[in-house]
DNA sequence: TGTACATCAGTGAACGCGCGTTCACTGATGTAC
DNA sequence: TGTACATCAGTGAACGCGCGTTCACTGATGTAC
């Protein structure tokens, strides 16, 4: 009864094309906010099942193993952590000159990568969990172009020469990256505190490559 | 009559005291050996039991939990990096100058952490794997502590002032964390080989050092 | 030195649980006549 | 426009598995007399 009403609005919803994807969808965005809440462990087919309102084995009609979908989920995180790398890149504010701009703007994805680690640290998790199955398409958007990208500005206002750009992006990579590791799983770090942590670093990462 | 021997040669080898802590040390061991090869979850009682030569109940006589085990497998684990971290520090090689000795020796840290990351894996998942339960002391030797020591050594000779001393700590930590997470998971990073990459963020952390 | 006893590290069977996955099925849907 | 049919997304019961953990027990050990 639940599920002919739950049936009838699907198919409702979208008439022809034989509703292909629509529980798939569901199942996806279910397992993506349980990696939020969980981590990658907490992707799971019973519960998947039980919170889109459908028997365990119905999942299997659109995802073929458990691993493949924590595929899909991993690689959704880390297509928001790209969103969210841009969206503080685009929103930044500060230096006049293009240079200064493009400094800003740079910083601001590494604190933006940062800053996705603390506010989501099970989706962080998930982003980058092993998987053991092969992701069938590459990352759109992704974080490591993003972090490319803002290279690039920076070579092209000579804060480091063009030659030396895949450096600097495993330089700004590592330092971000690991000060996030860090972070998630402890709130401070020796005698400094959370954000004097991340300035030190950031500030750290851009001196590193204004000398490359 | 497998345990028979067994115990036998438990109970000779520690004549007196009961034999108390011998086969939890057997246990400790097998449990490390199985995170070297398998990572936090390959620590399991059963599996554990077995290869000691033991029944599954009989662990529960010397650990309390399986989480507890994990705890004192994950403390083990960064010990033996701090270990190595000194190991390579102590046996490096170059710089004449007082100066130019505490760079080699800090750099010798810096690439011990991230070895000891590519050729233990799992012991260095293991070390760093959220646990449940309190760890009862601290880390001895602790891998914090080697790279402090080696910042301390730096300020010394006058590579960064002694005031900055965290901030360095810090930007080391993550630069080589931030390397390591990246290169356990994938052998290469964007177009530099592995072994680029490492120089590459060794290099930038001394720099960043270098102008604090 | 030999014997009775208390200690306690072991055994082995079972507990309850939750997991991913399978299978024969059902019944609503869209389509062809 | 109404009816018969093929399709296929669902169900629900069951599978086998492995996990951590408990419990009443056994039997070797070290100790006291």
């Amino acid at each position: 009864m639940n599920t002919v009403n739950m049936c009838g609005r699907i198919r409702h919803m979208v008439p022809g094309s034989y509703h292909h994807g629509a529980l798939h969808q569901a199942i996806l965005d279910a397992a993506i906010e349980e990696a939020r809440h969980s981590g990658p462990h907490g992707v799971q087919v019973r519960a998947l099942a039980k919170t889109v309102g459908v028997s365990p084995s119905a999942v299997y009609r659109h995802v073929p193993s458990i691993d493949a979908l924590l595929t899909e989920v991993a690689q959704a995180s880390r297509e928001r952590l790209a969103v969210r790398l841009a969206a503080g890149r685009d929103g930044s504010r500060g230096g006049r000159s293009r240079k200064g701009k493009a400094l800003a703007r740079f910083r601001a994805i590494g604190r933006a990568y940062i800053e996705f680690a603390l506010t989501e640290p099970h989706l962080f998790d998930t982003a980058f969990t092993p998987t053991t199955v092969d992701v069938p398409r590459p990352d759109d958007p992704s974080p490591w172009d993003v972090l490319v990208a803002g290279v690039r500005e920076l070579a092209e206002v000579g804060v480091l020469p063009a030659a030396k750009a895949d450096q600097a992006t495993l330089i700004a990579w590592s330092g971000v990256h690991g000060i996030a590791s860090i972070l998630v799983r402890q709130a401070a770090v020796g005698p400094l505190g959370g954000d004097e942590a991340i300035d030190a670093v950031l500030d750290g990462i851009l001196r590193s490559l204004e000398t490359l």
